[in-house]
RNA sequence: CGGGGCGUAGCGCAGCCCGGUUAGCGCAUCUGCUUUGGGAGCAGAGGGUCGCAGGUUCGAAUCCUGCCGCCCCGACCA
């Protein structure tokens, strides 16, 4: 069983690697770092697109798309971003190819280009230096667009969907009259994802700020949701940035406000990228493959028919396509394998490994006795049903099991959450029980930077929730007044 | 960027140290028969510029040199 996939428990990112090839959901490519996503795995990056794209026209948001490519120069106008960005860009040079006598083709020198073009790792400049043009009155604010789009950061290493030198994401970028409305804009957008993470990826979450040496390159604030994976280690799913007037200071973007006073806008930004797909596989998946929330399973309902003869299979199909129809009717996503070239047993392990939240199973005994075989994959059990009203059945299960496994990842963390209020029990705590671990510190990035040495472990977040409590840091015993939230990530 | 590993059939690998007939194995594929309530069995078949380029040799997957690519581990990052 579960064939070629190695335990959880035995090398996690081994785990991780056979589930996202074997579920069928990418692969590597050709390129360094760069993965093929297939097409059952971009199936569920479409239906978070889909339901993220609803959300944030929802909040007012437009769809729009800007150059691939930004010009050099860009980049040196927003000082602390260019540093941020700047080891890891790739860069065109030149715009031709030539053959050369002994047939290579090489690049041709004499196409070089006056200014190099940046394949965009994110795209703040291009963006602002357009939003000058559009915005001159407060009349033309706010700018509440997104934008769908691939970039690429040329990281050190790379893993399947959590980090690709190439990704997909979606980038938010609003301009604002005043400082709070694009506070307010930067909280709701981390609200968005977090709602999302919780009620479709059935992933829970937990928001805060940034520290300052984590911030995003030119951000006042980062703000950030936070995911627990299996092996105890966080996992940043979705980040929100409140940006000040920096941009709009970098590419001089002014406006006459109404009392006739010229004024820098006020920006946010925000995005989330395939790397959730990576959260989704770590966050629900067992041995035996992927667990699906059904809200993001492309095929919801499998069902399995088993027979042995032709016409038993006509006799069976004809009571599968009752159901097939009044699932159809509830709007219910479903496929009948009625495939003869494979049989039951290999189809039931396909669709766990796939993560099919539900599996019917009918044959000759079903048909006669009016029954039906149905299996959860989040839990693995089996119950046999009537036929009649098993729609109903499927419909409530739906429900039942997109919270039954938000559930399940709510409680696995809260089991693998504590609290330090020593330094050594911190270590101790990082080294032996991995997880999630509130404690005091002083705020200061050298603080931070000497426990990220020493443990690996490092600031996720400063939570909302948080209560305020008077407390000492548990490296320096400086005063703290509140916990903040320390792990290993990925 | 530092350390390690690997490039041989669609995939996973053995062979290489110690050069020598026709390069082998498992899975997958194709054909036939029997099967079908948890990844079927048997019989047969097809499929290879051994990463690329040089070199050594009567002879190179194997030895030497150079190059290219990918993966894994660390520091950086969503």
């Amino acid at each position: 069983m579960s064939k070629g996939i190695t335990k959880r428990a035995e090398n996690y990112s081994q785990w991780y690697n056979d589930i996202v090839i074997k579920a069928d959901l990418a692969e590597n490519s050709g390129v360094r770092g760069c993965m093929v996503i297939k097409p059952y795995g971009f199936a569920i990056w479409e239906k978070m697109k889909a339901q993220l794209d609803i959300m944030f026209k929802e909040t007012g948001h437009e769809n729009a798309y800007f150059p691939l490519f930004i010009p050099k120069s860009y980049f040196a106008k927003e000082a602390s971003h260019v540093d941020g960005f700047a080891k890891e860009c790739a860069v065109v040079t030149h715009y031709r190819l030539k053959t050369t006598e002994n047939g290579d083709i090489i690049v041709d020198e004499s196409s070089k280009l006056e200014e190099e073009l940046i394949v965009r790792p994110t795209s703040e400049t291009i963006i602002w230096s357009t939003y000058k043009k559009w915005i001159q009155s407060y009349r033309d604010l706010p700018i509440l667009i997104n934008q769908w789009a691939n970039v690429v950061r040329w990281e050190m290493r790379t893993r399947l969907f959590l980090r690709t030198t190439e990704f997909l994401w979606q980038e938010g970028h609003t301009a604002h009259e005043t400082s709070p409305e694009a506070i307010a804009e930067t909280n709701q957008m981390l609200d968005v994802y977090a709602d999302f993470a919780e009620q479709w990826m059935a992933m829970p979450v937990i928001k805060g700020s940034k520290t300052e040496s984590e911030r995003f390159a030119g951000a006042l604030d980062t703000l950030s949701i936070e995911a627990m994976m299996q092996d105890g280690k966080a996992l940043q799913s979705g980040t929100s940035h409140f940006l000040g007037q920096n941009f709009a200071k970098a590419f001089d973007v002014k406006f006459t406000s109404k009392e006739g006073k010229e004024e820098f806008v006020w920006a946010s930004s925000w995005g989330v990228s395939t790397r959730l797909m990576g959260a989704l596989v770590m966050a629900h998946s067992d041995d035996k493959g992927l667990v699906l929330p059904p809200k993001l399973a492309p095929i919801q309902v499998v069902i399995v028919p088993i027979y042995k003869s032709e016409e038993q299979l006509k006799t069976i199909s004809k009571k599968v396509d009752e159901i097939t129809q009044k699932l159809k009717d509830k709007g219910i996503s479903f496929k009948f394998d009625d495939r003869t070239t494979y049989r039951p047993g290999h189809k039931f392990a396909e669709y766990e490994l796939k993560g099919v939240p539900v599996r019917l199973a009918v044959g000759m005994r079903d048909i006669e006795n009016g029954t039906i075989e149905l299996a959860r994959r989040d839990t693995l059990e089996k119950n046999i049903y009537d036929i009649k009203g098993i729609e109903n059945v499927i419909e409530d299960l739906m429900d039942e099991i997109q919270q039954s496994i938000f559930r399940k990842a709510l409680k696995f963390r809260e089991e693998n959450t504590h609290k330090a209020d020593t330094y050594e029990e911190f270590k101790d705590i990082i080294k032996n029980k991995s997880g999630f671990v509130y404690a005091h510190w002083d705020g200061t990035p050298e603080t931070e930077q000497k426990i990220q040495q020493e443990t690996k472990a490092t600031v996720r977040n400063i939570p909302f929730d948080s209560p305020e409590e008077e407390g000492v840091c548990m490296v320096t015993g400086k005063s703290s007044k509140k916990r903040v939230l320390f792990a290993k990530s990925y």
